[in-house]
DNA sequence: CTGGGTCAATGTTCATT
DNA sequence: AATGAACATTGACCCAG
């Protein structure tokens, strides 16, 4: 226990914390972790209890036992409750990452690379900016050569639409577990995903779309596009949506793309159920008994909503103009 | 990766320490254990003797009892002296923690997992009986008033692919859950989702399908089948995946229907993701967080799998038979 | 600095005696 | 009641960006 401090610079943190305790057990604290001063072994169980979203319940019944170094062991869930007293962050815990290599190839790295949640924050940003990066999107590609599809609608609703429909297809290049497949390769799953991609995008556009949509008169659109604007995905969800609609090995063009889209998918899967837990805990941890339940169900409906939307596209009136426009961006590219 | 220590790590531990001897009694050593190299018995003799203060006194009188692996056992008194003698560090033994009756272990998860999967079992026999069921589907409902479509396959097959539709029908209604709602709800719902229905069991019937949906020269149709077949969903994953198909509340005639249709999808996507884990854990031994992900990985692969199963059969070439099939036996149903 | 993983050395459990 | 093989948890220590 006192020969804590092994190499030189483990000694100066120890010396600059040694007269901070931790929140939670009174222990020496060896810095902030998740956003808490407190020591190792808090700071691992509350990760180990995160991501394994353990289930406690109280050794003695009361909810209220002692948490101090000796007996921080007795009772995991006064443990685990009085980390969230001290405010410490669930979703400061990451994802877990495979086991550690010692040397890597850069193929690995970069695969690697992409379980770290850093990653993840910076995808959802460049997915979805808070300026409306959209706008940047080509003009002349728009308004030029695609306007000549045939459509009811007014020029304007038509623009916003093919916005829409482009913001799509360019937040999708940029989405960096996409990038990790040939152009190819990104093109084929474009063709065939575009239209999940636009119902998903536009119904959580920041401006209300519905009004746009109704305009059309397609009311199988309108369903699909309300139910799944019901489901209040938020820019996080939004983000791993977009590449559990991106991650498609029954598109793959060869093997080895296939693998890297099972990698991709399995991988948007797990960040996408432990981001969900972490929300749910996160925002009612009061009724711990049912937070997995209620977690588990949120992540359900989530995926069981990517079911709907190429659902009902194909007797859209839409899918006509859809089409044609994505036929000539996909023509424009090659 | 945190009780990797468990299985793996353990035998090549063995390994390491196979020729360094117990201080105590000369048994093959685990690792140090209190300060010392000792093995199993010694170390768990030692805390046991440290957290109870427990005071022996020596059986034979003398103090000096030999401690070797077959006599250890004879003489507490002696065992624990020798304890001491060999440096056993009494303060690395730490205060007792909380019972865990939480989980753990082999015994009580076979014991759960038997109790959980009889109850299943009887639903999912229920829906999937042994005996083929869907050869009491009504002879002529299929062979007369639905034989006027125009395909181009034999007749042997059309009428097996009529049998399947005819089956995921029957049992549709014997289902449970959607007996909850009324016969104006499941038909309303049943005319949107027979297709799902119909690709799910097809690509899990007793009889290979392949053959005869390759004979259809439906490539589209081919393709998600053979994706859904690859999902490899067992006789209780099947069940409940069809409960998922059917709890729609997207479809739902009334408000108070809606409210069933949402109680029957949050239930079956909660029955699913724990049998799921059950699975998972029975038959998977790594670590429990990597347990934990599989688990995760792989409800979410069976629930985004559903998304398939509608999504190309407007380009199917069966689709015209089946839509006719169908529209019959709603029809004959009213 | 503060995320992550590692793994020796703790712990508990439970069939067996 | 005690034993000890088997399995789970802990936390000091290391790495990386
Ligand atoms: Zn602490
Ligand atoms: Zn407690
Ligand atoms: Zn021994
Ligand atoms: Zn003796």
């Amino acid at each position: 226990m006192d020969a804590k401090a092994s190499s030189a610079t483990e000694a100066g943190r120890w010396k600059i914390y040694a007269n901070i305790a931790c929140s939670v057990c009174g222990d020496r604290s060896s810095g902030k972790h998740y956003g808490t001063f407190c020591c190792d072994g808090c700071s691992c169980f509350f990760k180990r209890s995160i991501r394994r979203r353990a289930f406690y319940s109280c050794i003695s019944g009361t909810g209220c036992c002692r948490i101090d170094k000796m007996r921080r062991n007795w009772c995991p869930f006064c443990r685990l409750q009085k980390c969230f007293a001290v405010q410490m962050n669930v979703s400061a815990v990451q994802v877990e990452r495979g086991p550690r290599r010692q040397k890597l190839s850069k193929r690995e790295q970069k695969t690697t690379k992409k379980l770290k949640s850093k990653n993840l924050s910076v995808e959802a940003s460049k997915q979805f900016p808070p300026t409306m990066e959209h706008e940047r999107v080509e003009k002349q590609t728009t308004s030029e050569s695609l306007s000549s599809s045939s459509m009811s609608s007014s020029s304007l609703q038509r623009e916003m639409l093919i916005q829409i429909l482009l913001t799509c297809l360019k937040q999708a290049q940029h989405c960096e577990s996409f990038q990790a497949v040939s152009e190819l390769q990104r093109n084929a799953i474009l063709r065939n995903v575009w239209s999940e991609l636009f119902v998903l995008k536009a119904s959580h556009w920041p401006i209300d779309i519905v009004t746009v949509i109704e305009s059309c008169g397609d009311r199988h659109l309108l369903e699909v596009i309300s139910a799944t604007k019901a489901l209040s995905v938020d820019l996080m969800e939004l983000s791993l949506l977009e590449v559990l609609i991106l991650s498609r090995p029954e598109y793959a063009v060869d093997p080895k793309e296939r693998l890297t889209l099972q990698f991709n998918l399995e991988n948007a899967i797990a960040r996408l159920e432990l981001y969900v837990s972490q929300q749910t805990f996160a925002n009612h941890h009061h009724s711990i008994e049912q937070t997995r339940s209620q977690s588990v169900i949120r992540f359900g409906k989530l995926l069981l909503g990517l079911r709907h939307l190429s659902l009902h596209l194909h007797e859209s009136s839409l899918n006509n103009l859809f089409r044609s426009i994505a036929e000539k961006i996909f023509k424009l590219k090659e």
